[in-house]
DNA sequence: TACCCGTGGGC
DNA sequence: TGCCCAAGGGT
């Protein structure tokens, strides 16, 4: 691992800055000021989510609740249908409760430290370092994918960004380094450096800003940096996706638990099965609804069933309207254009 | 600690 | 196609 002297220190960051100042994303919706809602809103919106993706999330999102008092008073349903397709829900329900903290537990006035915004539902250390780095100008390292990356390589670190523990090592590495005149300019320069020419794959570090401070390049081992090893393949599991139909042609939804993977979204009925045996009604399609998950595959077959006499305290039946007006997963989506592929067919 | 938690894009 | 990847946090 290399260790830069003071000078180095002092030239990195001019050099950083300067591009920044002339490349940096500045017209990115959430850079237009560092209001700390917005901030907020966007960082968590970026957590394992890409930025062309939030872009249009996040405007969404401002133009509907533009106030964290917004946030703080919306309907739940509300926050989840503009979130409807983001994935990883929970984000939207503890951004809630973080809008809910501040503005009923700390009268509106927002927690001004890297310290105290990690107490704020959804904000670990890299969000709460980098909302105090932005907003309130606190020196401090918002070490994300992005740093990992950027001084994994720049610094041949060899902790596996695979293990939890490696984070303080990266922390301790990077701290001494962010300029304390513009700590948040400069974790947003190190974002920006990790998805233009430090991408992970494919990097352009020949036409880096920062090219003469990297040592993997320099050393011909680019390609080892950042050291990381862990990889969990998706579970295969079959399930059977339950098509029922009332007299008004409403379809019977099921919410799921509370916990667990798409909690408190309605769904078809869904049961797992252990082969395509199994399945308990009349199979409606040839092939299974494939949807992939970070630690799962789900391969669903929708079939059509009897009706229960009598529904359980979970189900419902849900006019189109109805459910259109509801935030549905993903995988719901898929089931039901599916369903209507199938029955336009047989019409 | 290791695992859970969504989705879409790139190659 | 089957992987890997993308501004992590909770448990």
């Amino acid at each position: 691992m290399e260790i830069w002297n003071q000078e180095q220190i002092n030239s990195f960051r001019a050099t950083l800055l300067a591009w920044y100042d002339q490349e940096g994303r500045d017209q990115l919706p959430w850079r237009v000021n560092h209001d700390p809602y917005r901030v907020l809103v966007s960082e968590i919106m970026l957590q394992q989510t890409r930025v062309e993706t939030v872009i249009e999330y996040f405007n969404r999102f401002m133009a509907t609740l533009p106030t964290v008092e917004d946030l703080a008073q919306a309907e739940e349903a509300t926050v989840l249908k503009l979130w409807e397709g983001l994935g990883y829900y929970s984000r939207a329900r503890n951004l809630q409760r973080a809008a809910q903290y501040v503005v009923n537990d700390l009268q509106g006035k927002w927690p001004n430290s890297s310290d105290d915004l990690q107490e704020l539902p959804g904000v670990g250390p890299y969000t709460a370092a980098a909302i105090a780095s932005i907003c309130f100008n606190e020196v401090v390292p918002a070490v994300d994918g992005n740093q990992y990356r950027v001084f994994g390589r720049l610094l041949k670190i060899d902790a596996d960004i695979s293990q939890p523990k490696s984070r303080k090592i990266f922390y301790n590495a990077i701290a001494p380094i962010v300029d304390p005149k513009r700590p948040g300019d400069f974790n947003q320069a190190i974002m920006d450096l990790g998805s233009t020419y430090m991408k992970a794959s494919n990097p352009d570090t020949l036409n880096s800003p920062v090219k003469d401070y990297n040592a993997a390049y320099r050393d011909g081992v680019e390609d080892k940096y950042p050291v990381k090893t862990k990889r969990v393949k998706p579970r295969k599991e079959l399930w059977q996706a339950q098509v029922v139909y009332n007299e008004a042609g409403d379809l019977l939804f099921e919410k799921r638990p509370e916990t667990g993977l798409l909690s408190g979204f309605w769904t078809f009925p869904l049961r797992k099965i252990d082969q395509i045996d199994d399945l308990d009604g009349q199979q409606l399609t040839i092939k299974p609804v494939v949807h992939i998950f970070t630690h799962r595959r789900w391969e669903i077959w929708l079939v059509a069933v009897k009706a229960p006499t009598k529904l359980a305290a979970n189900q419902r039946y849900l006019s189109s309207k109805e459910w259109q007006a509801l935030s549905l997963p993903k995988v719901q989506h898929k089931l039901l254009a599916k369903l209507h592929e199938v029955t336009d067919v047989s019409e």
